[in-house]
DNA sequence: CTCCAAATGTTGACACGAGCAACATATGGC
DNA sequence: GCCATATGTTGCTCGTGTCAACATTTGGAG
């Protein structure tokens, strides 16, 4: 009888994913980032200082988030290879299409990713180079085709890299739109960014 | 004798330009962004509440320091310009190193001016359009000469421009390092773009 | 010159978030 | 069964953004 079930026991039994979940929602939710600590402690039903039982603090849990987001980048890159047999040049603007997509549609999100709130954490930058080599696998295959000019691969990466980077973010600031840089900016984007990358 | 000179009058005088200027120095110094009104208010040696005659909140007194960022930016691209005639390709790459070389120099204040902590400032965003403006020109000279591709001159300078961002935010989160993209990264991206560039 | 309205500063409040400490309750290994 | 530990809670302290009430100056209008 100590222990009801409809009604809340004092553990919680499995708080740590579910802070990381509310989070993630507010974020989804917020677009702009900025949420408390308390506030996610509110939403999971839990006291302001709950949290602190699985973060030492809040830029932990940030952190964590940051982390969650690369890998859901990197499977997104990962899933965007077209069904039938493409050439390298589609794979390669659906990747960075898909790239931008995940950016536009997790503002907050992808912001949080790269932002100095996070501090330093060495784990992230593990998971941010680990999406960044699906990028890297995909020109090596073009280099290996014969479609894509010599060099080290993960340096032309870094070259698509920087460009979708900062093609999502300019438009998540809104910095990217038609009236600015005209229609179909995106398009023209990939392809100067991909004739440039062949020999 | 209402007034005593060395001894601090009542009224500060200038106090909208000086806060403007400690908030810079603030920025310059941090490296990390993360400032207080307070602090502003305290080196600038007034009460608290002071900047509240001159900004109506924290977010108008950042927006103020991205103009100016975007300002200063401007002056950067336009006296990036080689003395010697160059080549389009050399102004180019003079231009975008010179971008890379002030965000880099000035971490705090360029995410600043691209941080949604500012608001959608209508201004802030004329000012960063303005600063886009100075590559614009470049590239439709470069057409004119017939040395880059056709097409609207905004929207090849969109993609450069998302370039030249992308690569000096990722050098801010130290994620476009020599030990992740390999040595010599600024330079082929700008050398890919460049040819992408080209016709 | 005088006097008042507006501009500009100051003090003191309030609400709220981060983080810590002391305490309460559950859990799991012995 | 019992105690160390993990996990939650309550209640503080401190700092920040912002507002309201009040003080001091300044710049005209008369």
């Amino acid at each position: 009888m100590t222990r009801r079930p409809q009604k809340k026991p004092y553990h919680h039994g499995d708080l740590r994913r579910v802070l990381v979940e509310t989070a993630e929602t507010m974020l989804r939710e917020d677009g702009r980032f900025q949420f408390t600590l308390r506030e996610v402690a509110r939403r999971a039903e839990v006291s302001h200082a709950a949290p602190y039982n699985h973060f030492p603090d809040k830029s932990a849990l940030l952190a964590e988030l940051g982390m969650v987001g690369f890998d859901r980048l990197r499977e997104a890159l990962v899933a965007s290879r077209p069904k039938k047999v493409p050439t390298l040049r589609e794979e390669f603007v659906e990747m960075s299409r898909a790239y931008v997509s995940f950016g536009v549609e997790n503002p907050a999100l992808y912001r949080l990713m790269f932002s100095p709130d996070v501090g330093s954490d060495v784990h992230l930058s593990e998971r941010a180079v680990s999406a960044f080599r699906v990028l890297v696998e995909l020109l090596e295959r073009g280099q290996q085709d014969g479609v894509v000019r010599k060099g080290a691969a993960r340096t032309l990466s870094a070259a698509c890299w920087a460009q979708v980077h900062g093609i999502t973010m300019l438009t998540i600031d809104g910095l990217f739109m038609p009236e600015t840089v005209g229609a179909g900016a995106l398009e023209t984007a990939l392809a100067v960014l991909f004739e440039g990358l062949e020999r």
